[in-house]
DNA sequence: TTAATTCCCATGTTATCCCATAAAATGTAA
DNA sequence: TTACATTTTATGGGATAACATGGGAATTAA
């Protein structure tokens, strides 16, 4: 699972380190680590290979010529596995660079099955905003159920 | 698995690098790859030997004189067994340029189980389109189900 | 011979590997 | 608790390998 919060920086070479929790979390399934554009949000997600398969598998079962189906290959199309170096880095491929706003800092995010990589400011504004929502409806309902797999 | 897009050049000969991790993917199931045209899009199909095997089982499930199987036979007989140079370079044949369009320049667009190869231009509207589809519909909303193979 | 194709080698660029350092966290003993 | 050693992280920079691409020689077909 990935939890926590942490800032870490980007180097010239658009190096940045993976909280250790997370790649701990990785080597521990033997998985290896994709980044991808968010659908919804102006940020990277992170997550691993076999659910990345599982979105893949997904495809094939939607109607091929469907709305679905074509955003979901654009996802593919947008998304990276990524090699680590002896530190436990990884390089950030531009395009993701660009589309979430990085530049020098990043903020890692861990929500569970997956994480956010954010600019700081971009993750700043977003958490100020949850704030908000939290303050003005209240805590959301949540109904707990065990894993069935 | 074949992820992220790439834009390659083609040049004099026809001949056009595969993405590195295209290849490796490839090579690591020791499969070959075989390009066609799509049936939906105006672009090329790339995808593994075992793949193209399961479209041409999937023939055998139709009504031998169904207007389905008769289109896909014909897609069979457009689609050709790629050899690679030692510098990971294939030639694209005639037919597939003229089909999808291109002339020097290729975009390797990876969905999962197979690969697009456009035209930049077809390429971008694609993109743009399914941006648009995105803003207005939303995120696919998907049921994940872990592997059953 | 003339194309066209296949094979092989050369190059610039980029990513990857490797080593070094600094900071932080953890452990250990007084 | 303090002081010090050990391990784990995060980060920087340079050497090396991999990749995309160009061009030319050898091979084959017409």
């Amino acid at each position: 699972m990935f939890l926590s919060t942490s800032y870490n920086k980007i180097d010239s070479k658009s190096r940045v380190s993976i909280p250790a929790s997370f790649r701990l979390n990785l080597e521990k399934n033997n998985e290896p680590l994709i980044l991808f554009k968010s659908l919804q949000l102006k940020c990277i997600e992170g997550t691993t290979y076999s659910r990345m398969q599982m979105y893949i598998n997904a495809i094939d079962e939607l109607d091929a010529l469907s709305d679905e189906a074509f955003v979901l290959r654009m996802m593919m199309a947008d998304s990276f596995e990524m090699k680590f170096d002896t530190g436990g880095r990884v390089i950030i491929p531009d395009t993701l660079m660009n589309f979430s706003g990085l530049t020098d800092k990043a903020v890692f995010m861990g929500i569970g099955e997956s994480f956010y990589i954010w600019s700081p400011t971009e993750y700043e504004s977003q958490y100020t905003k949850s704030q908000k929502i939290l303050k003005e409806k209240g805590p959301p309902k949540l109904i707990l159920k065990k894993q069935s797999d």
